[in-house]
DNA sequence: TAGTGGTCTAGACCACCGT
DNA sequence: CGGTGGTCTAGACCACTAA
């Protein structure tokens, strides 16, 4: 009868930990403080620091947390919210929000992204290498996939530095005017490159944007872009073409 | 000199055992095939459990592989595209790949909701439950979010069953045409109705899908919806509006 | 060098599923 | 019931960062 839910300890210790970690971080903590450390966090629950560890990791899936070893566990910001459609392929450099190309190479695209290009198993294509910054952190790694055929123009320069030679491939896919653009979304692992480039640890969870650019009535470019999961939050204007505006900015803990 | 890196031997067991086991499961395993069970893949491979669960995990998160606690280790089938864009907002019921409404409350809506909404704090929203079902799996649970202003002809029904009002007020919603969406897409974990929904266990990772629906100058409408990461590739059709195709139904290791 | 988070171990028990 | 994955423990050592 009086019995208010006794039967309910059936939650794990890490699912109740995360709880009440939550609730603590909305009221007693601010963005950027430091926790105490793993140790002495798991000797104030009582739990083994696996156990703790299990919790933190879940809030940091969240966006809640932010882990750097040798440093120490801080309460992250709200998610960035990064637009991820209208044409941003038409920046090349310099703003403030922007991809910024870091270098090029020329190999046999893998064969998921060979199944969305027309071209043949064993034609090379150019590879660019891209990093996005957004508010002097980087959100994504990119390495967008483009047949030797979408920019005819491009033979001669060969061998001119990489990061130049990443430019003028992006240049020159500019001149083809986008038809429009297919995208999908999953859940990944950082590879060990992007990881490196995101200032993650390998297999860090992050956003893969899978974009195939048409053009001509066919496909232009493949892009593969990888978003850190636990910074951003990817935002989408669907509202009629119209201008994008800057939706959620600001959101707060409540 | 001779020695081809042998000071890489840095990288972390799992992170090798993960590895080693995608190679095998692209050249070893069908789709459906069970694993062995834990502890003798992790005897096999000489390492502790905990380890080969790390490896075991972060496959699971890539959609390589299924594991259903009391039964065991599955070779996942490729991710399933679903479409997130042109109006699915129109079918109620019935379809192969549609929105299966459940039940429908009334209560204030949480804080990130109502900052998005053109209510007052106190002012109580419907609140429609719903369920995303393609070929025969639920892939998605979305809570929609809708103000009694915007479906002002549903004031004397209240009492009729909670699947009816569901269905009710998604009816009344679609007599506003819809002038766009704005749409945000994230990580988060599972909550435990939700979890329930998706049978999946509480903190499986969802991509969290929220949009705002907007008509007559205002927000008509606000769902959030969270899709199974493991299972979901989210889908954009962004080609002109056009009809959307179903682009990467059919994929394979490779 | 001291302190942090990241990895790893070798156990134990529990919740769930099918038979 | 036996077998599976899920949770939890109490340690140990390592890689990294900053002072």
């Amino acid at each position: 009868m009086g019995t208010t839910q006794l039967e309910s300890v059936q939650e794990p210790k890490y699912w109740h930990l995360k709880t009440v970690l939550s609730e603590a971080l909305d009221s007693d903590f601010a963005v950027g403080e430091i926790l105490p450390n793993e140790r002495e966090l798991a000797a104030r629950f009582g739990v083994a620091r696996a156990t703790l560890r299990q919790a933190l990791e879940q809030l940091e899936l969240e966006g809640r947390l932010q882990r750097r070893r040798g440093v120490g566990t801080t309460v992250a910001p709200p998610r960035v919210g990064v637009a991820v459609s209208t044409a941003q392929h038409d920046w090349t450099g310099g703003a403030d929000e922007a991809w910024q190309p870091i270098g090029c190479t020329t190999a046999t695209a893998p064969a998921p992204v060979l199944a969305m290009l027309d071209v043949e198993s064993d034609e090379p294509v150019h590879i660019v290498r891209r990093i996005r910054v957004t508010q002097g952190q980087p959100v994504a790694a990119e390495l967008l996939y483009v047949p030797s055929a979408s920019v005819p123009e491009l033979s001669a320069i060969e061998s001119s530095p990489s990061a130049a030679r990443a430019r003028s491939v992006v240049r020159e896919l500019h001149r083809l005017g986008l038809d429009g653009q297919d995208r999908s979304v999953e859940l990944g692992s950082a590879r060990a490159d992007d990881a490196k480039e995101l200032d993650r640890l390998p297999g860090a969870p992050v956003l893969v944007v899978t974009t195939r650019y048409l053009a001509a009535g066919g496909t232009a470019a493949v892009s593969v872009a990888t978003y850190r999961a636990d910074t951003c939050r990817l935002t989408f204007g669907d509202s009629g073409d119209l201008e994008i505006s800057h939706p959620g900015q600001e959101r707060h803990a409540s």
